[in-house]
DNA sequence: ACCTGAACACCGTTCAAGT
DNA sequence: ACCTGAACACCGTTCAAGT
């Protein structure tokens, strides 16, 4: 019955708003990877959302795979292209700041990008903006090329910090020492480290400081083989 | 029928092979994904593999995720520690291209390192090393920390190739040739970075060597800030 | 041309039952 | 203590049928 009504639902909705479109499928899964999670993205619930049928969107995206490449491509467009600074630092600097922006407000997006096997159209597009600015500061091509490398995943946003530094994913405080006197044991490297931080845990630094360090020392190593 | 005599056969097993066993289901674990890729290895074609029935996998592990840590835990102890170098930039090198050299060896687990929340016992230990090789040479508490970061995952072996590189991912010559004149079309500085490769294509460089060029960069950049 | 529903071949995991 | 099988609640996708 909910089944019958839902049939009804989507054939009115196909009357008066918007029919299906590749669109509106890939809006509409952006929406629900930022509401629920990407491991939530499924062609079933996207399905249900759009109150069609499952195999409705087959006829917009070829599988699950084009429409991850389609989400993709949809994320990385949104990536605002840099004025011209004083220098190439400060333009492509704020250019990878602008991904980073983009990619912190779907934290899904990261993983996603590095599960395509190709660049898609907006990726190449944001690619050829870095390029242009290594390539009119005088960079060689060969040089170029390392920087596009070396820059590696800071060019679409994402710094790969490998384990969650989440306000959430943080224990309390007591818990948080205590884990630093055990791992003080253990490993005194990183419980030095741990109790030097604010809550004592392995956590709690600065993402955007960290990031801003690294993009750093990269732009000053580059400027040096420059 | 072949289920009751995979029945037999696993009850035979287990009277005269070893039991099930936590490092017997990781090490299994570990070698499917190595034969047959990280999207194969599923809890079931796991217990076929070891001849027992799906459920009793849940007796050594807690449930998939629990399994992947697992793995991860197994892949990351291989990395064998560096020996003492003249400096620290050679011991960290050492210890950065061993782990480098593990991951290769397990295309799969770079991907499942980063899909984990905490950092595994044997990452760890590892991290450890790390810390200690730059402690020991008078880093900072904080420098040694931001080159924790920096390091990023290249601490764990892989740098976040974001593209797809690999040899069978390539395109024959003449079709990367046609690649590379549209691109220069739409993308002229990607366009001549292509025709500057061997083969004309985005791809074609050589991991190590970019790898390396990274690794340095960094060191370099850390050097100065000490 | 687009949409639908039933069906197929998979998943991970709970639960009650066996030894 | 460990293992098992049936069952549940999901997946992505093929295919034949509808409009």
């Amino acid at each position: 019955m909910p089944r019958r009504s839902a049939a009804v639902d989507s054939g009115r909705r196909a009357r008066t708003e918007t029919p299906l479109s590749r669109d509106r499928i890939l809006a509409a899964a952006v929406g629900l990877a930022d509401r629920e999670g990407i491991e939530s993205l499924s062609m079933r619930k996207l399905a249900h959302q759009l109150g069609v049928d499952p195999m409705s969107l087959y006829n917009h995206v070829r599988d699950k795979e084009d429409l991850l490449d389609g989400i993709v491509d949809v994320v990385v467009a949104e990536i605002e292209p840099a004025a011209n600074g004083p220098d190439w630092q400060s333009t492509l600097r704020e250019t990878i700041l602008a991904a980073r922006r983009t990619l912190l407000r779907h934290p899904w997006a990261a993983r996603v990008i590095e599960s395509r096997a190709a660049p898609s159209p907006s990726t190449l597009r944001h690619m050829e903006r870095v390029m242009d600015i290594v390539r009119s500061a005088g960079f060689s091509l060969d040089l170029a090329h390392h920087a596009l490398h070396v820059l590696g995943s800071r060019v679409l946003g994402f710094s790969q910090d490998l384990f969650d530094d989440s306000e959430d994913a943080r224990p309390d405080p007591e818990a948080a020492a205590l884990l630093a006197r055990q791992l003080a044991v253990s490993h005194p490297r990183l419980g030095e480290l741990a109790a030097a931080t604010h809550d004592g845990g392995l956590g709690g630094c600065d993402d955007d400081v960290e990031f801003a360090f690294g993009l750093d020392l990269i732009l000053d190593g580059l400027d040096r083989r420059h």
